[in-house]
DNA sequence: CCCGAGCCTGACAACGTTGTCCAGGCTCTA
DNA sequence: TAGAGCCTGGACAACGTTGTCAGGCTCGGG
């Protein structure tokens, strides 16, 4: 009895009458189901001509294999997932594309979502996508504590964090060097004979924003020079904050002489309120960002290479699904300081 | 017998040992398995002493649910699929989040890939998508011919195209007003005094870049200004082959006093092409770009809302889910033209 | 004291696929 | 011509969850 009337329990949101399925192919092409199984997958042991027929059947009713059936009874699911802070962020644009690009020639789908920069959000994501078994997490992390983990990474989920490292738990991280990066972009500034310089970054509970902060702080103390309070100035990257603590740093009795910004999105704004400034001030921006080389004077920045982070985050990971990495470990990549003018600007007092 | 060793296939590859079941929990918390089933599930019908038994034991144990057993009972996943060109442009990274923002006010996951305009590696990614039995699908299309989701429409995958439209196939489209966006910003050149006005865009194939083009011709076709061939250029928009394209205009016998950019990739390179050159040249381009405020002169624009495009196609997206939205329509979203001095300069003959 | 109503709870099947295992038919050789 | 061995194909169970349904319990009313 062919096309007999299947399905019992069907939710009602479900239109058209539901897929074909391994059955329905097998019952059209007059073969077993496991045969059909095996033309699907390319195993051996058909013959040409009952592969045409499961083949035409395929053909016929539009057969695609359900995945979650195979996950279910496989128990890999070829996907990874990804949780950033924001996709939008020109930042994570090429980061997300390399991880996308490793996962492609494992032969995995990325799944990703983006976080908000709010810790909760953060964990709900990720427990999300450990719901659906990825295999693998790549984390760029917006809470401090990673325990609600452990269960996850004990039952094997593979998981690298990026960007900034992992809360209380051990796992695989990969970094730029902030701290090394920032004192470089502040010595920069510092060779070029500013005294008087300024920090504006990101919430100093973000990791990155911290280990920036303590880049200029030693670069300042490496050179001698005493830091003034109203230097620096951390907190969310809204352009309203941002050009407040610009405008303040740069009136008053001492102004000073030169900027370090914290991030791209800092450093776009304080570009905005230097374009309205009369006085030249110098400036050295952590993040590269496009056209900075047409502005003028061009803009100076630490730049780190957000592709190498997504790509050696996303390469770890299958080396741990792979079974070829067995400690977790730290990774710091370089960052580079490209001049181009706005940081070699003298003090103008 | 507590405690004993299921699992009989399982693959090699699976490390520290599998996670636990309902099962497991049921066993644990001394309940049976649907009632760990309705704890879960927040279903009523459970005592509270019941239900704190079963919450230790998930506790415990670090339980997750499954879902792909769970998509495999209920047909529904809870997750849509975004297949767009490139993750890292800067254009995709906003409307990749305003499609991820409604996803998650609906409760539903992203997954995403990138076709790198790659018609093949488009409908691969599709039908790995639909493979997983994502609910929906918003695509940026790199093929033209779409007959392959034939199948899966008819099976209640919901389906937008934005950006550009689908190919021999009916659905719901949501793009700008590339037409008209076009034709508008080459007319404010021609209102400034300009006839000799080159277009350099993408390539011809790609439908954006060929209604972009169209726009073009009929500005100029309007104010009776004949177009050589010279003046138009289309093409990969890789910087080398933009490069060239520009410099051919400006130099030779006849060269254009101003110049049409076909997107963003294109506008940027023209910049900087523009900016090695003595004659001042008008320029206005397609999509808007960060900074392009602080250039001198800053770049007039044709602006597409990218986060629009996203927004409007996911939430029709839903609406199809919702059964709401019956016939497939074809929206088109307004461009607005930002003037910033590049596209006012007059013509430097 | 008995019976029915109502509430909890659990046994069971089904979702669609894949791994295991066996049967039947074939070829090839002695 | 019989027996061994190979190749193809199919029956069946299992993956982890949820919907159905029925059983057992308590409680109140007659």
């Amino acid at each position: 009895m062919p096309e007999t009337p299947r399905r019992t329990d069907r939710l009602p949101g479900t239109r058209y009458g539901s897929r074909p399925t391994m059955k329905d192919v097998a019952a059209r092409a007059g073969v077993g189901l496991k045969t059909v199984s095996r033309v699907v997958n390319g195993e051996p042991g058909v013959t040409a001509e009952t592969e045409r027929r499961v083949q035409e059947a395929i053909e016929a009713l539009g057969f695609r294999r359900n995945d979650s059936a195979r996950v279910l009874r496989k128990g890999r699911t070829a996907s990874i997932g990804l949780v950033l802070e924001d996709l939008a962020d020109p930042f994570y644009g090429p980061l997300s594309r390399a991880v996308e690009e490793v996962a492609r020639a494992h032969g995995a789908l990325l799944i990703n979502g983006s976080s908000a920069e709010d810790a909760d959000r953060e964990q709900e994501l990720v427990l999300a996508l450990c719901a659906r078994r990825v295999d693998g997490l790549v984390v760029i992390p917006a809470g401090d504590d990673h325990r609600y983990l452990e269960p996850e990474l004990k039952a094997g989920v593979a998981t690298v964090f990026v960007d900034r490292p992992a809360g209380k738990i051990d796992a695989d991280v990969v970094v730029s060097d902030n701290y090394g990066g920032a004192r470089d972009g502040v010595a920069h500034l510092i060779a070029h004979g500013h005294r008087r310089i300024g920090f504006i970054g990101d919430m100093p509970r973000i990791h990155t924003a911290a280990e920036r902060l303590r880049g200029y702080r030693t670069a300042m103390a490496d050179a001698g020079i005493p830091v003034a309070d109203s230097w620096m100035s951390l907190g969310v990257t809204d352009p309203e904050r941002v050009r407040r603590a610009a405008e303040g740093m740069l009136s008053g009795p001492d102004p000073v002489t030169a900027i370090f910004t914290g991030n791209n999105r800092v450093t776009v704004t304080v570009i905005r309120v230097l374009a309205e400034h009369a006085r030249r001030v110098a400036l050295v921006g952590f993040d590269d960002i496009e056209l900075a080389d047409l502005l003028q004077p061009g803009v100076t920045v630490v730049a780190q290479d957000a592709a190498a982070l997504g790509r050696t985050a996303a390469e770890r990971l299958f080396r741990q699904l792979d079974g070829t990495l067995l400690r977790p470990e730290r990774i710091e990549l370089p960052t580079r300081l490209i001049t181009r003018g706005s940081g070699e600007l003298p003090p103008a007092d």
